[in-house]
DNA sequence: CATGGGTCCTGAGTGC
DNA sequence: TGCACTCAGGACCCAT
C-alpha cells in the first residue's frame, strides 16, 4: 500500500521518464478512476497537447504539472504507473493511458480499483482529501510541540489519530506501526494522552522510519513497484509490520496482531505498554 | 465537531 | 478439485 515512502520513489522514478513530454492522446478504460470532471471525454480532451512539466507529492498523492492543469493522483492500495513503448504489451488492470509524443505511454494499472484521478485548474475546486490535508512530517515549521497539540484535542487511538491524514500527511497502516513501536508507544493509547516528551520522539521516529524507508526504495509487503516497475527493499527492515508470530528484533518477544480503529496493527508486547484498560474492561 | 463503522474492489488464503 | 467464505485497507460517506 503506497504510503509516503512509496509514492516519493514513484515521482522520482517517474520524473525522469515522463517530465518534458506532451501528451497526444489520454485512453480511460475505466471510468471510475476519473473522479473530476465527471465527463471522461473531458478529462481525455482538455489534457490533449498538455505537456507535462514536473511531478510533485503531497502527502500520499501524486501531482502532475501539467499547464494549466495539476493532475492529481492516489495510487490507494495497489495502484501503479508504468512507461512503456506504445505497442508493448499492457498489463492486466490497465485502466488509463496517456500516450505521449516520443512514441511512449505512461500507463496507470491498478487491481483494486480504488484509485481516483482529479484534473484541477483554477476553476475547480481542489479535491477534499488534498485540501484537508495535514502538514508533511519533514516540513520544517512542524515541530514536536504542534504534533503534542494536535493528539492533545483527540481522544481517539493514537494510531487512528496518525492515521488521518487532517492530522498529519502521508502515513498508512506501516509507517503508524513502524513509528510507534520505535517511540514504545501502544497504539491503543489515547492520543490526548501522549506527553509533550513523547510526542518529541514520535516525531523523531516518524521521521527516521520514512527517510530510511524512502532510501530504500520503500516497502513491497504485498504488491508495490515504483515507477519503473521495480520492487523497494525496507519491508526487509520492517520491525512489527506483516512479522505477526516473529521474535521482536529488540527483545526477542513475540510480535502480536491486534485490530486498531478497524486496521490490523502490530505490536511489541513487550516494547509497547499496553495502556491501563478502562473501568470493566 | 469527533468518532466509528460501512463501503468500494479483486486476489490470495483458508476450510470443508 | 472446487466452492464459499474471509481478509487486506485509504479515503469517503453517513449516523450518532
Amino acid at each position: 500500500m503506497p504510503e509516503l515512502p512509496e509514492v516519493e520513489n514513484v515521482k522520482r522514478g517517474l520524473a525522469g521518464q515522463v517530465v518534458g513530454k506532451t501528451i497526444v492522446g489520454v485512453d480511460v478504460r475505466l471510468p471510475r478512476i476519473i473522479r473530476t470532471p465527471d465527463d471522461t471525454l473531458r478529462f481525455a480532451a482538455e489534457l490533449q497537447n498538455c505537456t507535462i512539466t514536473g511531478i510533485s507529492r503531497r502527502g500520499k498523492y501524486l501531482l502532475f504539472e501539467i499547464p494549466p492543469y495539476t493532475l492529481v493522483s492516489h495510487l490507494r492500495m495497489e495502484g501503479q504507473y508504468r512507461v512503456a513503448q506504445a505497442g508493448e504489451e499492457e498489463l492486466p488492470h490497465t485502466h488509463v493511458v496517456f500516450r505521449l509524443h516520443d512514441g511512449t505511454e505512461l500507463r496507470y494499472r491498478d487491481v483494486r480499483q480504488f484509485g481516483t484521478m482529479d484534473l484541477i485548474d483554477a476553476s475547480r475546486a481542489f479535491p477534499t482529501g488534498l485540501v484537508s490535508l495535514g502538514p508533511e512530517p519533514f516540513d520544517e515549521s512542524l515541530d514536536s510541540q504542534t504534533l503534542y497539540r494536535s493528539l492533545k484535542a483527540r481522544r481517539a487511538p493514537i494510531k487512528a489519530v496518525l492515521l488521518d491524514q487532517s492530522c498529519l500527511a502521508g502515513l498508512g497502516n506501516i509507517y503508524v506501526d513502524e513509528a510507534l513501536f520505535l517511540s514504545h508507544i501502544h497504539p491503543e493509547r489515547a492520543a490526548e494522552t501522549i506527553t509533550r516528551k513523547q510526542a518529541e520522539v514520535l516525531l523523531v521516529a516518524i521521521r527516521d522510519v520514512l527517510s530510511r524507508a524512502i532510501d530504500a526504495g520503500g516497502s513491497s509487503v504485498k504488491t508495490f513497484v515504483n515507477g519503473y516497475g521495480r520492487h523497494g527493499g525496507f519491508q526487509l527492515e520492517l520491525n512489527v509490520y506483516a512479522r505477526e508470530g516473529q521474535p521482536c528484533r529488540v527483545c526477542g518477544t513475540e510480535i502480536r496482531k491486534l485490530r486498531v480503529a478497524g486496521r490490523g496493527t502490530h505490536v511489541c508486547p513487550t516494547c509497547q505498554r499496553q495502556p491501563r484498560k478502562k473501568r470493566g474492561g
